[in-house]
DNA sequence: GAGTGGTCTAGACCACCTG
DNA sequence: AGGTGGTCTAGACCACTCG
């Protein structure tokens, strides 16, 4: 585990009292300066910044400026929040190549971080009208719903749904899922992940995933929808993955279809 | 090309006082509100709204905290702002498959939007240090650097930055490539895209291309990085797409490989 | 020129986290 | 128990948009 340094935050010196005269904006002109900390490493990544206090009275402003600059450098993926915990500076965002399996620990590993899942809840449920819909089953159809989350150093970064069809999988629940479903589905199913629909969106974090993230409700997230299909062609199942924003970027190579083109 | 219907936004009623006893967040409630009045067609998609003042007295509270509403559905895609001009209602997203030949207008109209492109500025430079990174030349090679705004239905949505090997592509600046430079490739160059390597990542939007896509500074936003090669697999071209976020939703279909399964 | 959105001030209360 | 972040109030000025 990587643990979080715990480095001196500096003083603030604003080269002058940067009243807003003219187009000089105060909350950009505090981006700046906590942007140049971080990037010139002072500020390491996962380091806790000061209470939002002690940064107004720094840089001689208001909590609510303060928050808007904050809220800002949250936007562009540089601090992020936990909850009623503070702001910390942004690591690397994860590689995520929706075209190659999902696996998050050897995805991690191989890009030298450390990762792990927890499982929050796993039940054989009856298909309700949306998860019906995404796995192209009748309402009220057998099927298990998976959620877990995954930590990358020690912090949450993303929340994970699974709508599976349990016809596919008898007694699925009896194996250790928790860190891959595909490994099982592949050692005990034979079954492997062929096809991927996949779709990618910004939205903002609610209820209990931000609760399971540690965010504040209402943070930035990216949405990563999958229906996937088996080496039969078979829908088998889907996962909603709600990610911290600043956790990930998607990253993927794709053969181009001319048809395409025309229009 | 589509108006915007003007419709009367509806007086707003509270069932209650909604003053903060216990749990009850007012941000949240203003928003609860707002989406039904979205989801029931009361505001239909590009519907103006009334001013922040009118709103927050509507709602009984503060500008401030009507902002705050007002921001959390704009991340949520459920809320536009246009600089300094107000708040609008989403349309849908246009869905943009990576692995499909990249032609706007083709693409929008398949989805029975209106789509029209602008061009903001077309040059032969000499390449900077993170132009010559992206296209894996020498720093000061000649290059073109085109920059392009795409509408839909006269609403600015993305800011396509290109950078193009000079080389491979003499007199390009002569033909008209303003809708589209796929076409050009094909027409005048034989030269078609066969593979892509993209990225894509949440950020907010700055300076000239907040500008140019009438986003407020700080607006979040979706990053589409671009790296095209040709049939012959040679690099020929790269480009940055910084797309509104509620205008855009990523969709595409990949064969997996198996090989990444391990680790 | 009126009104709007963008920004900012100077306070406040509460629930929650941390020591 | 003290301090923190989350939320809120009630004002204000400015540059810009729009009629």
């Amino acid at each position: 585990m990587i643990s979080i340094p715990l480095i001196k935050w500096p003083v603030y010196k604003l080269g002058q009292n940067d009243f807003i005269k003219g187009k000089t904006v105060q909350y950009l002109k505090i981006k700046e300066t906590i942007v140049e900390q971080i990037d010139s490493g002072l500020l390491p990544a996962r380091q806790k910044l000061p209470s939002e206090r002690k940064l107004a009275e720094a840089f001689s402003t208001t909590r609510v400026t303060m928050r808007a600059a904050l809220s800002s450098l949250e936007a562009e993926a540089r601090l992020y929040r936990e909850d009623r915990r503070g702001w910390f500076v942004c690591p690397e965002p994860l590689r995520y190549d929706p075209s190659s399996t999902f696996n998050f620990m050897s995805m991690a590993n191989n890009q030298g971080r450390a990762g792990f899942s927890k499982l929050i809840e796993a039940r054989k449920v009856l298909a309700t009208k949306q998860a019906a819909a995404l796995l192209q089953v009748p309402m009220l159809t057998d099927i298990y719903h998976i959620k877990r989350v995954r930590f990358l150093e020690d912090r949450p970064v993303v929340y994970v749904s699974n709508f599976i069809k349990a016809a596919h999988f008898p007694d699925l629940l009896d194996h250790d899922f928790t860190p891959s479903l595909t490994d099982v589905y592949l050692k005990y199913y034979a079954v492997r992940y062929q096809t991927t629909h996949y779709r990618v969106s910004t939205t903002c974090l609610f209820g209990e995933i931000a609760q399971v993230l540690r965010a504040t409700p209402g943070s930035p997230a990216m949405l990563v929808e999958r229906i996937n299909y088996d080496q039969n062609g078979l829908l088998i199942d889907c996962d909603l993955e709600y990610w911290r924003h600043d956790a990930i970027c998607i990253e993927s190579t794709a053969q181009l279809n001319a048809e395409s083109t025309l229009g």
